[in-house]
RNA sequence: GUCCCCAUCGUCUAGAGGCCUAGGACACUGCCUUUUCAAGGCAGUAACCAGGGUUCGAAUCCCUGUGGGGACGCCA
């Protein structure tokens, strides 16, 4: 909160996921505050793939990760380091620790960890490895050809201390820290200690991520030490990088954003037809702020974010304001990109259209009236549909008020005779009346003209017209500004079909 | 249980000792327009976890308590 960065120091972050689940939305946040704190900076934004937990990675979530982030805009600036490429390097590094004392080989079996780690916690301590083999100097005898793991040397006393960008200093007594395992007796390496050699060899100077790390940042610290060597001989990278530890996103239960308590999948947003930038202007909220501004566009974000006004407690993920920030970025979306959109994510929402009608400018002049009115580009994509149709739709009359006074739904008819005549004559030939001259004023003098001189309320008017025009009892386009827009062939047969209601 | 972190409206937050009878936003409620719908405008309800200090003065600094979360893996 209180740390800013030293302006010489070059900035390099990275966002280091592993490929064992669907890009999750607090991901997302994490890599944007990076990709931010980056472009702020004049620094590089970097993707590591930590893919050492060879049970559970699979080549299908990293795609994911991969795809999703160019759909987001923050795409690695470096080419994408793999860990499970680099196992020989780090087990020699590891070895190394042991030949200097830094490290040691551990032949106690799971089961026998798992049990001490049970008695202690029994007796109310915190649950640690006993350091059974921390001194031995030989294989115990009839283990000597047994798997072993290799563990840190973890110093016994003192404390280990860093100082968070956002917190400020943090410290733990070394005899709470445990002896971990940096290489499980398979030969593959564990997350704490190839995190802090990638880092190193990556030069990263800032490492931004979840709160949940805290508890691992000391043991890194040691490794840091440890492994003090392997930092670039050119000096220009810090031997420590600074730590900011981002608050953790809750579900509505306040704990932990998870599968269980709300949607956690990146996809799921985009597919749902969130626009990136309104997702990431509601994620940039979401434990950082300006004063009061709430809307921001990626330039705004850039320009504005820092890490002192991160804030340090978990933040609820609120699908409401969610939806708001939808609806504001999709009124300023530039309805060309939105129209792409909808082609290549939503072209499914479009059974019975002939999907060329997209292409002619009537849909571009759509979408800028119903992007004032939606939130999400499927919605936009769903309400375009019915639009584009050709002829008449099937509707349901059942709900309109002219059913309830026949005098009323007689003088409708008559109206809508007289719109389709006086919109014959104004078409002069055109295919649509937009293209005769014909705008919103227009259509609302006519309209408000046929209403006097038949004695209808607008209302009743416009009810039954939007119904059989849109197919749908309410729209995201005004009627008065649909009229003009479509073909009126089209119109004409939607409004035939309504008099025949 | 142990360690670490945190604590302002329901939610996201502003707040760096006096500008705070605590501001904004979402949501909610009401009103206006009711001569088109899911628009727009206006207004309102609503919070400094508790107790002790420090200070002329505390939402802001310190301590304690309470509450919440996170971490305690040969997961990352």
């Amino acid at each position: 909160m209180r740390y800013s960065v030293s302006s010489n120091a070059q900035v390099r972050v990275r966002f280091a996921p592993s490929p064992t689940g669907w890009l999750h939305i607090g991901g997302v946040r994490t890599t944007l505050f990076n990709y931010l704190f980056a472009r702020k900076h004049g620094g590089k934004f970097l993707l590591r793939i930590e893919d050492t937990d060879t049970e559970r990675s699979e080549q299908k979530y990293t795609d994911d990760i991969l795809s999703s982030l160019k759909w987001l805009g923050m795409e690695p600036e470096e080419p994408i380091l793999y860990q499970s490429k680099r196992f020989d390097l780090y087990k020699k590094v590891a070895d190394d620790m042991v030949s200097k004392g830094q490290a040691y080989r551990c032949y106690c079996t799971e089961a026998e960890v798992e049990a001490t780690r049970e008695q202690m916690m029994k007796e109310g301590k915190k649950p640690m490895y006993a350091r059974t083999c921390r001194n031995l100097t030989a294989p115990p005898t009839g283990r000597e050809h047994a798997p072993f793991a290799i563990r840190s040397k973890f110093p016994l006393t003192g404390t280990t201390s860093f100082k968070d960008m956002i917190r400020g200093e943090i410290s733990f007594p070394n005899e709470d820290l445990d002896d971990f395992v940096i290489i499980r007796s398979n030969g593959v390496p564990t997350y704490n200690f190839v995190v802090v050699i990638d880092d190193i060899e990556m030069k990263i100077s800032h490492v931004i991520r979840g709160d949940d790390h805290i508890n691992n940042t000391p043991k890194q610290m040691y490794l840091y030490a440890a492994l003090n060597h392997l930092a670039p001989p050119d000096g220009d990278a810090p031997k420590v990088p600074m730590f900011a530890h981002l608050p953790m996103i809750l579900g509505q239960d306040k704990k932990k954003l998870s599968k269980r308590n709300g949607e956690t999948s990146t996809n799921a947003y985009r597919e749902q037809g969130f626009l990136p930038e309104a997702l990431l202007n509601f994620l940039v909220r979401l434990g950082w702020s300006h004063g009061d501004q709430e809307l921001f566009s990626m330039q705004e974000m850039i320009d504005l974010f820092n890490l002192e006004n991160v804030q340090v407690s978990g933040a609820v993920f609120n699908t409401e304001k969610l939806m708001w920030i939808a609806g504001e970025h999709m009124k300023k979306a530039d309805p060309t990109r939105l129209l792409k959109i909808i082609q290549t994510d939503f072209g499914k929402c479009f059974s019975g259209v002939s999907l060329p009608r997209l292409k002619e400018p009537l849909t571009i002049e759509l979408i800028k009236h119903i992007q004032q009115k939606v939130k999400l580009v499927k919605e936009v994509a769903e309400q375009l549909h019915p639009l584009l149709e050709k002829g008449v739709m099937p509707v349901d009359s059942s709900g309109l008020k002219w059913n309830k006074d026949a005098d009323t739904k007689q003088k409708v008819k008559n109206g809508i005779e007289s719109l389709i005549e006086l919109g014959r004559k104004k078409l002069l030939g055109n295919n649509s009346l937009a293209e005769a001259g014909v705008g919103h004023a227009d259509i609302d003098g006519i309209l408000r003209g046929i209403c006097e001189q038949h004695g209808i309320k607008l209302g009743d008017f416009t009810g039954p017209m939007r119904l059989f025009v849109t197919g749908q009892a309410t729209s995201a386009i005004g009627l008065f500004d649909l009229l003009p827009i479509l073909h009126w062939s089209d119109i004409e047969e939607r409004l035939q079909a309504c008099l025949k209601a």
